[in-house]
Parts: C-alpha cells; structure tokens; sequence
DNA sequence: GTTGAAAGACTTTAATT
DNA sequence: AATTAAAGTCTTTCAAC
C-alpha cells in the first residue's frame, strides 16, 4: 500500500471513487459507464486502487437506533497525569465507543458512542472519569452527514 | 421507513448487517453463506432492511490523503448569539467539513474537516470563526476507526 | 418465509490493438 | 492501458412447500 499517495487520480478514477463513496455496492457494469470505461478496465482501475490503499475499505451505513442505541454522544477525554495509556486501552475496549481520534489541543481524545439509554452513558462515563477529565455533548441532529471533500487536480 | 424500529433484527439479520458493515461490496451469495441462508432470502431480507432503514447506504472508506487532504481536524463550533442559521448554514456549504453534529453543551456544532495545509485550515476558521466562537483539535492518530456497537438482544 | 431450478445479468479471462 | 468476445459465476424470478 502507497501511503505517499505520490500521483493523485485521474478522471476516471475519481469517477470511480466518487461513485463507490455514494454507494459501495454499485456494479462494475454501472461504475464502468458512468467512468466512460469497458467492465474489464474499470476492473482493473479498481484493483489498483485498493492495492495503493486509495479504497481501504466498504462499509454500510447502519441506522443504530435499529440496533437499539438510540441516543449518541461526542465525548473529549483528557486523561489523568500518567493515564494516557490506560485511558487509550480503556478507549479501545468500551465497545460503545463507535470512534474515537487521538488529538491536539486541552483533550487528547474526541470519541463518538453509541448508548442505548441514560444508564448506559452514566456508567460508560463514569468508568473512563477514573482516569480522566471527560467533557460530553449529546447529538441532537447531524447537520453534514459524511461525505468527501471536493477533488483537486 | 420505519423511524420507530419496533422489532429489533433476529439472527439472520444481525449476520448480514454485521457482514455489510465489515465489507459493504459482499457478493448475495457470500452474504447468505454467513447467514445461513440462501441467495433468494438473504436477497429479500437485504431488500427489507433497506426498505425499514435499517441499512441505510452504502459507502467506501476512501484515503483522504489519495484526494489531496493530508489534514484533519475537529472544530467545535459555538456561533455568536443570532447567528445560530447563519452558521448552520455557512457549515454546510464549507465542502471541505466532511461531517458535522449538532450538539447539546456549550459548543452547537462539533465539525470534522479535511484540508490540504495549515493555509486551507487557516482560511476556513477565519471565515467561521467571523460568526463564531470555534476551538480546533488537529487529528493526529486514529485509535478507533469506525465500527458498530455490539449487538442486543 | 424458505427452497431449488432456470433464465437472465454480471464479472472475469484471454486474445488483440 | 483499453477493448471485445466468450466462459464462468452470481442474482433474480418463479413454482412449490
């Protein structure tokens, strides 16, 4: 995998990334005409760009109120003095935590969790307040959903 | 769609969710192999869990870095008092903000932005911050990438 | 709601430019 | 690297349980 990235995309495989980030199942039939190519190349551009690492992956977008969480929240930890390992463990082990970046600034951690209810946030939290300072916003709506940034040449 | 998720999935239903979640471009026939299913039911209970919204798209995880974005950062967000729309709005037009919630606590808005350089950085957070308080957290690692909950019974 | 078989659609391979 | 054609594979439909 490329991890410099050296050359960006040419047209026809932005087409193909832009396309596969609106949705991932599309067919190789599909993709190829909307890249202005044959199956067999579109194919082959696709291959090469999973193989540079360009496409790391394919997920579905789950609504999570189905899976029974209905409630999420974004929470900043900033551990305690001599905690930032155990607090990045204990991070890593809370399945409830959906994601989570390790960052600049007062807070050394952003996460993302899914609860199923006030019980479960209040314990969640109360476990990683143990070792750190925690900060936690309930989301109310979701104003940008995930999407690219714009391509540049 | 079913906003209220009145059932929650059985077993079946859970195999595939998880398996689309993990590799969203999974062939039916693969699917229903993990399901326990054949092709034709596993294909009618992808068709209704798209239909509830339970499954709600489907999308590549793409290397920002491959489309020029080496950068990302987290903003919080908290517009003056009157600009709440305004902002809301400049937010959503800002292409280079990938993903944005809108939050309950001191902050209204946690954004996630990729960008090509500090100067890009610099040029959005002065253009939002004329409306706003913002504080920004630069991503440095990723501890945990995207994933779901587990599931409940 | 599930199965199995057949028709149809898609993907891959291989030869060619 | 891209295209065409053919072989192989997968998906969908439909009759039956």
């Amino acid at each position: 995998m490329n991890l410099h990235f050296v050359q960006l995309l040419d047209s026809a495989d932005r087409s193909i990334v832009e396309a596969l980030a609106a949705d991932a199942r599309l067919s190789l039939k599909e993709l190829a005409a909307r890249a202005g190519l044959s199956s067999p190349s579109c194919s082959e551009r696709l291959r090469r760009l999973e193989e540079r690492g360009v496409l790391a992956g394919y997920s579905a977008e789950v609504a999570l109120e189905a899976l029974g969480y209905p409630l999420q929240a974004i929470v900043r930890v900033r551990p305690l003095p001599g905690m930032l390992h155990i607090v990045e463990k204990l991070i890593q082990e809370t399945p409830e935590i959906t994601e989570c970046d390790k960052v600049t600034g007062d807070d050394c951690f952003i996460c993302r969790m899914a609860v199923r209810g006030m019980g479960d946030l209040d314990r969640i939290l109360d476990k990683i307040s143990e070792k750190s300072q925690t900060n936690t916003s309930l989301v109310k709506s979701t104003p940008v959903k995930r999407r690219l940034p714009p391509f540049v040449g």
